[in-house]
DNA sequence: AAATTAATGTCGCAC
DNA sequence: GTGCGACGTTAATTT
């Protein structure tokens, strides 16, 4: 099982273990062997799942993919969609068995506690393979950016605006922006990196009302939703509750 | 390449193909052929990854797993996390060749316009295989789940209420359950499947405001927010806004 | 651990 | 297609 190295291969490549067709005590053993070693681990075929937790579902019998994490992470993937039809969070701990000669994983975490259950009825293949990643991903056009870049130019707000904190406490939360107007009027500036809705103009709603408790002065609050574009219902919530908008897309150019 | 049927092994299985670091030609021929007919692919190896579209990333060398489904979804994966690192949704059209001896995989999708590029340094393996998955997930312990216990049981909100609609329309969205107390009032019921924060009341918020406006009577309008339990935060806007709660599980039984 | 919010959220449904 | 809300949302950050 250990190489010792007197092989004729490179043995500084890592060597994928694939198995097409595996019976399902092999299945196991490769599959069992890589959970241990921290691989990351592919089966395909055709299987049931359970799950039980903060809900609980079944799913009947159908060609999945099964995608085991050395973090705990499982993932079971149909032909179709961005989710996974079911899954288990990081953390939490698999265990490979048979089950009446069939290949059967189940995988458990607590807090909450929730159970995954995978049983393969036939198996097309499982690959194992050791997994190292060292980047993190560099991503832009995020809220942190439309925040940045008002700070930057806080004149696309409007003239004089000045920020004064970000991420200002209040008894409702925190508030993107805080700022002043060139009135000495406290302005509270919410920020969104796409078209709002609704919700966003409760969420600027509930922070201004917090400051104006929180500030208990009679001083006048304005609440400025800051993002690309709204929705008509949106623009209308913003009316009858005395807020407003500013159109301003998180990274400059985009129109 | 196709199989006319007269070879020695069952032609009724599916074959999947597997490659164990293939070459980079090799890799593209497996994964063309596999995408044009309509086969779930997966990928693993070093790779670089470069998305533009709402937002835009790069993400540098390391081990991820590419998944292509037949439904022109991607999703690269790294050794952690139930996310994809980056991804490319359903509908996309995905394009493979190679770049400078290197695999190279494009999708791309309009409305929005995104795309994803993923190159291969080096492949670990290639899997294809043909996918049938005809059944449909069956889950309880949603809202849905919750709703039905209380038109089943209108006495869990309080005694004598009286559900008279389910999903009524307001300027503001529809309304979980609208129903009437005992003293005729109008009474708007909003459901969470979990313990709620500030969001849900504003939500609730809403549609009774809405719901004032839309009868544009004098008629007093109870909000109850249903949910399993609130956050200290949520119980004191409801108080605040002078809404109220109820404590109930989606599934009975469930504490 | 609980609370709160962002997200390339995705997904489904209604219009 | 847009709008709106649910989701076993997940993930990050802070308390």
């Amino acid at each position: 099982m250990t190489d010792t190295g007197d092989d004729h291969g490179p043995t500084f490549e890592r060597t994928p273990e694939l198995a097409v067709d595996p019976p399902a005590e092999t299945a196991r053993e490769r599959i069992a062997g890589a959970v241990d070693r921290g691989d990351m681990v592919t089966v395909f075929g055709r299987c049931r799942v359970e799950y039980d937790g903060r809900a609980k579902s079944t799913l009947g019998p159908g060609d999945r993919l099964l995608v085991l994490k050395p973090d705990g992470t499982a993932l079971v993937h149909t032909d179709e969609g961005h989710q996974p039809v079911n899954w288990q969070p990081p953390g939490s701990t698999h265990e490979v068995g048979l089950d009446d000669a069939q290949l059967h994983i189940e995988s458990r975490r607590t807090g909450p506690e929730e159970y995954l259950e995978v049983t393969f009825e036939s198996i097309e293949y499982v690959t194992t393979v050791d997994v190292t990643d060292p980047e993190d991903l560099s991503l832009s056009g995020t809220e942190e950016d439309l925040r940045e870049r008002v700070l930057e130019s806080p004149g696309l707000i409007e003239p004089d605006f000045e920020p004064l904190a970000t991420e200002r406490s209040t008894p409702a939360g925190a508030i993107d922006i805080y700022g002043e107007d060139s009135e000495n009027r406290a302005v509270v500036v919410e920020l969104k990196r796409r078209r709002v809705g609704p919700d966003a103009v409760g969420q600027l709603d509930r922070y201004v009302d917090a400051l104006a408790r929180d500030l208990h002065a009679d001083r006048e609050i304005r609440g400025i939703l800051v993002a690309p574009s709204a929705t008509d219902r949106a623009q209308e919530l913003l009316a009858e509750k005395n807020l407003e908008f500013v159109a301003l897309e998180p990274m400059p150019g985009e129109e």
